[in-house]
RNA sequence: GGUGGGGUAUCCAAGCGGCCAACGGAUGCUGACUGUAAAUCAGCCGAGGUAACUCUUCGGGGGUUCGAAUCCCUCCCCCACCA
């Protein structure tokens, strides 16, 4: 699918792509770059946009390269403002990769790709070196950079640090001779670093193609490990599905071209039904292609039975009576402090004042209320989504 | 090196001796409406306690005071400007 497209199809920017296709007529089997900083253990939906297009060219015959930022990850990505971020350590980062590869391949050809590390040059980088490659840039040019230049106005700090981000990536292109970079809308200044780099080796300069950067669950920012508003490769099918249910209408139409593809004549046939079917169509499509047809189609199952039908899920968790050393007529306070899904008795206190306690559908009215005839299992629920079986 | 401005709850941001668990906003949560959408309305949003009330919190430590986030001392950290 999609290798009849042009190969910038969707992207934002193609900067220098007529050369590398020449490349490409001539014969030559193309480099492509992507990079990811193993920073978290979870690859998401904004990855997705930038792996389908590696893909796409993994399906054209070229050599995909997958950079595994290890050694950047230590330093910090400055494309995310001025955020503190936490140091890793090199188990963390490791075991990040570890698990960034098993997601990827998830959408990549395994057998097509070549993954490096840019420990591997970076790490027996004298501090000499650092400053040889320092001296290819300057202040006016780094502050070109769209944030930067902003940060500077506006008075926020900017670490030297961060100005030395774009020249580890762009020396990362140099190192893998990369004839196409792929990134972010947000990467555009960082690979054109890439292309200076590479010209200034005398080497061929990679073209550089930059994809939309997806909007998360909120709908307002880029998606995002750090904001929290992401759905990950890893989710389970009915997480999966309800976070894809509960993005804004207005956004999932960029889900449907950024993450599958779909042309514009089946997104007309779409927004022409209900927006909530188009909706459950791309969650049971991506689902899909994340975990299998049966589980989306469970998770659809159980969606619509529990948010559109109001009814109970299949499988909640479970909290014994007899392990929290309750009896059925215990406070119900206790039991919701047992069952560990929230986070202070206050917490539990508040949502039974405001009717979001139901057991077996009925709001509790008080928290010194006796727990209950708890038989073969009586369900409480808080709030739409959060459930569980009070068991003997 | 000099001058000035800062460090407050998840984030932003007021407060500048008692009325401060700390204005306001954002996020979040709950309820109503609904399509777990958006928009809107209402409430909640440190912890423990049925409650009265208590405990912990305003960069760290020490002090003054009946009483401090607010005053003093000291230490740490950040930022801008001028060199």
């Amino acid at each position: 699918m999609g290798s009849e497209r042009p190969i910038d199809a969707g992207t934002v920017d193609a900067i220098g792509l007529e050369e590398v296709l020449q490349r490409e007529a001539s014969g030559r089997r193309l480099r492509i770059k992507l990079g990811v900083d193993p920073t978290r253990p979870d690859l998401t939906f904004g990855h997705m946009v930038v792996l389908n297009k590696l893909r796409a060219f993994q399906d054209r015959g070229h050599e995909a390269i997958l950079l595994i930022g290890d050694y950047t990850a230590t330093i910090g990505d400055p494309s995310g403002r001025s955020e503190t971020r936490p140091v890793l350590t090199e188990e963390e980062i490791r075991a990040n990769a570890e698990t960034y590869l098993a997601q990827a391949f998830l959408l990549l050809d395994e057998e097509r790709t070549t993954v490096r590390r840019n420990s591997e040059w970076f790490g027996g980088m004298s501090f000499a070196d650092c400053l040889s490659l320092a001296r290819r840039m300057t202040v006016a040019r780094m502050l070109e950079r769209d944030d930067f230049a902003k940060r500077y106005a506006e008075g926020t700090p900017i670490s030297i640090v961060e100005f030395l981000y774009p020249l580890v990536q762009g020396y990362d292109s140099v190192v893998l001779e990369a004839d196409v970079e792929l990134g972010g809308t947000d990467q555009l200044f960082n690979m054109l670093v890439g292309r200076a780099l590479q010209k200034d080796r005398g080497q061929p300069e990679q073209a550089v193609l930059t994809l939309p950067l997806l909007v998360g669950l909120d709908g307002q920012k880029k998606m995002s490990k750090s904001l929290g508003n992401y759905i990950a490769f890893r989710d389970p099918p009915g997480e999966m599905f309800g976070k894809i249910m509960s993005i804004p209408d207005a956004i999932m139409w960029d889900y449907y071209r950024l993450l599958l593809d779909t042309s514009e004549d089946e997104l007309a046939d779409l927004r022409s039904g209900h927006p909530m079917e188009a909706k459950k169509e791309l969650a049971r499509r991506l689902t899909t292609h994340f975990h299998s047809a049966e589980a989306a189609g469970r998770a659809r199952g159980e969606f619509e039975q529990v948010f559109s039908r109001g009814e109970n899920p299949e499988e909640m968790p479970e909290v014994s009576l007899a392990a929290a050393g309750l009896r059925e007529d215990s406070p119900v306070i206790d039991l919701l402090a047992a069952s560990g899904l929230f986070p202070s008795r206050k917490e539990a206190t508040r949502l039974i004042g405001q009717g979001g306690i139901r057991r077996d559908g009925v709001p509790v009215s008080d928290r010194g209320d006796p727990i209950g005839p708890v038989g073969t299992g009586l369900v409480y629920q808080a709030g739409k989504r959060r459930f569980f079986r009070a068991v003997p």
